[in-house]
DNA sequence: GCCGTTTTCGGCCCGACTGTTTTCAGTCG
């Protein structure tokens, strides 16, 4: 079965090979084709049938005839042979930190190395004392790189959700020890991807060696893995690694714009200030030696003739252009939220619950809750909330807080299965359903409250499921949710959900600890989807219940 | 291999850091 994330991962393998083959530009050139493949929001297949494949960045004569034999075969012949030409271990030696397509090659040419497991030995063997260009601190660091990578060393990507406490805190470390006067996370996690592979902190201060101590001192630090004068890379526990770079005031908004990334989106504004005769890098936007811009990211931008673009849109998709043209419409922001459709009570909930729940959506100024109150699954209706607290959560609802009961409908796993399979939507509309309950999707007037949630579709680039759903959730009225649950696929999500028309709806962790990430990466997800203010449920001042359903 | 309202050829981002070099190569982001 052809599908787009192993589409990305046949050329991203013909970028490892051609590496290692010595080749210079064409390695990037397929990278940048996969990169876009991943990002797309529909079905390779049907770009093809368009006959559009070329309209897909980094897409090219040779590229798009590689994808159409990819779509018809399932193979890429290119792929095939050049795989007989390099041992896969070979192209496996790029995985290990700090090893280049220049090494791993070096090995493979003039040690006969073949992959990770033959460089152990031979580092066992004292095969490299002596070779040119490596003195003992190199052999040092690649033993444990490549002892690392055999330990199956935790180079995964993690969760934004899972990432977001983890950078909060230190964040907060850095403003409490040292002194620092602004501290930023730039990155992925500033763009809102869905996964992040580090974090990158930008910080101000007079004193970067003060900064680094503190950073190297925090409990979440394991070990120092490089520093310098204004840079300072560590591994913390857990595995991550986090770069930490000093800025001075004067240079803060290039930096941020250049450590935001993304690479693409980078590559691309400096094309073009190189056309103006400037040079882009994180010190500023340079003419010759003269510094035109740099403290806040809006001026960089201005100085390209640019407007201002939000980070979760910088991926090299349109962005710049838009740009170039004017103003990029407003994205939904935190303040735009004025209810929340989609709230739990714990398991263990009690009317004390409800009332902080109500305390919590007041403080926020929101203007309505939709509580949870049952969940439709593969048995038809099953109460999340017990009959009492429903009375008494009816009853705690005023004015300036409306309340009213939700029913979830999503994607989960089928309880009956052990394996815990996902269930097609067609599988739920056909299902055998006892009707029981007070919400009844999709005949009850209250369905259009209805939220598509967001489980059971892991597989990253799974556009063509993310597809059925949108339609499933259009024909129930329902809105799509947008949150960092488990899955990774939420912005794709919801970019296809409102290119197709239907409206988002965005928790706002009300009621959750203030360090959750329920709300805020939500709202990344969101704008990272292009949402605006008029597309998401939510940001409507009044409940959409019924009675004020539209026709 | 891709890309172009100044190009269909000749470019392709750019600086920090490390280690092994005595002026630079490789890797990374």
């Amino acid at each position: 079965m052809v599908s787009n994330p192993k589409a990305a991962e046949i050329f991203r393998g013909i970028a490892d090979l051609l590496d290692v083959m010595g080749e210079r530009f064409k390695p990037e050139a397929y990278r940048r084709a996969a990169r876009s493949i991943d990002s797309l929001t529909e079905d390779l297949a049907a770009v093809a049938g368009r006959g559009d494949l070329r309209s897909i960045p980094g897409v090219g004569d040779a590229i798009e005839e590689k994808l159409r034999e990819y779509l018809a075969s399932g193979r890429v012949d290119y792929y095939d042979r050049l795989q007989k030409d390099v041992p896969a271990g070979v192209a496996e030696m790029l995985r290990i930190p700090g090893l280049g397509p220049k090494t791993a090659r070096r090995f493979w040419v003039e040690l006969g190395i073949e992959g990770p497991a033959e460089l152990l030995t031979a580092l066992d063997a004292g095969r490299l004392v002596g070779v040119k260009g490596f003195g003992e601190k190199k052999i040092a660091q690649i033993r444990s790189a490549v002892e690392a990578h055999r330990a199956g060393g935790s180079s995964a990507r993690l969760p934004i959700a899972e990432a977001y406490p983890i950078a909060l805190a230190l964040v907060r470390g850095l403003r409490e020890g040292a002194g620092a006067e602004r501290v930023e996370v730039a990155g992925s996690f500033r763009r809102g991807r869905e996964t992040v592979g580090d974090l990158d902190l930008l910080v101000t201060t007079e004193e970067a060696e003060r900064a680094f101590d503190v950073f190297s001192a925090l409990p979440q630090v394991k070990e120092v893995r490089l520093r310098g004068g204004t840079k300072e890379t560590v591994l913390l526990q857990n595995g991550l690694q986090v770069d930490l770079r000093v800025v001075e005031p004067a240079a803060f908004g290039a930096a941020l714009v250049y450590f935001t990334g993304s690479k693409d989106h980078n590559v691309q504004i400096r094309s073009l200030a190189k056309d103006l005769g400037l040079r882009v890098n994180e010190y500023g936007v340079l003419r010759g030696e003269e510094r035109v811009a740099g403290r806040t990211e809006e001026d960089v931008y201005q100085a390209l003739g640019l407007a201002w673009v939000p980070p979760e849109l910088r991926e090299a998709r349109g962005e710049v252009e838009a740009a170039a043209r004017g103003p990029l419409p407003t994205l939904v922001g935190a303040d735009d939220l004025r209810g929340d459709l989609h709230v739990h009570l714990p398991s263990n909930a009690d009317p004390d619950s409800v009332d902080r729940l109500l305390a919590a959506g007041r403080e926020r100024g929101l203007a309505y809750l939709g509580v949870v109150v049952v969940t439709v699954d593969r048995d038809g209706v099953r109460s999340a909330l017990p009959d009492s607290l429903r009375t008494h959560l009816r009853n705690a609802s005023g004015p300036q807080l409306r309340t009213f009961e939700v029913g979830e409908f999503g994607p989960a796993e089928d309880p009956s299965s052990p394996t815990g399979d996902r269930r097609p939507p067609e599988w739920w509309v056909a299902r055998p359903t006892k009707r029981s309950g007070p919400l009844q999707p999709p005949s009850d007037a209250r369905g259009r409250v209805f939220l598509v949630a967001h489980r059971g579709l892991r597989d990253l680039g799974d556009v063509r499921g993310v597809a059925a759903w949108n339609d499933f959730a259009r024909k129930l009225g329902a809105a799509v949710e947008v949150g960092p649950g488990e899955d990774r696929l939420d912005s794709t999500w919801a970019r296809q959900a409102r290119e197709s028309g239907l409206r988002i709806s965005l928790p706002t962790g009300v009621g959750e600890s203030p360090d959750s990430p329920t709300g805020p990466i939500a709202l990344r997800f969101a704008r990272r989807a292009g949402a605006l203010p008029s597309e998401v449920l939510n940001a409507e001042p009044q409940p959409p219940i019924s009675g004020a359903a539209k026709p």
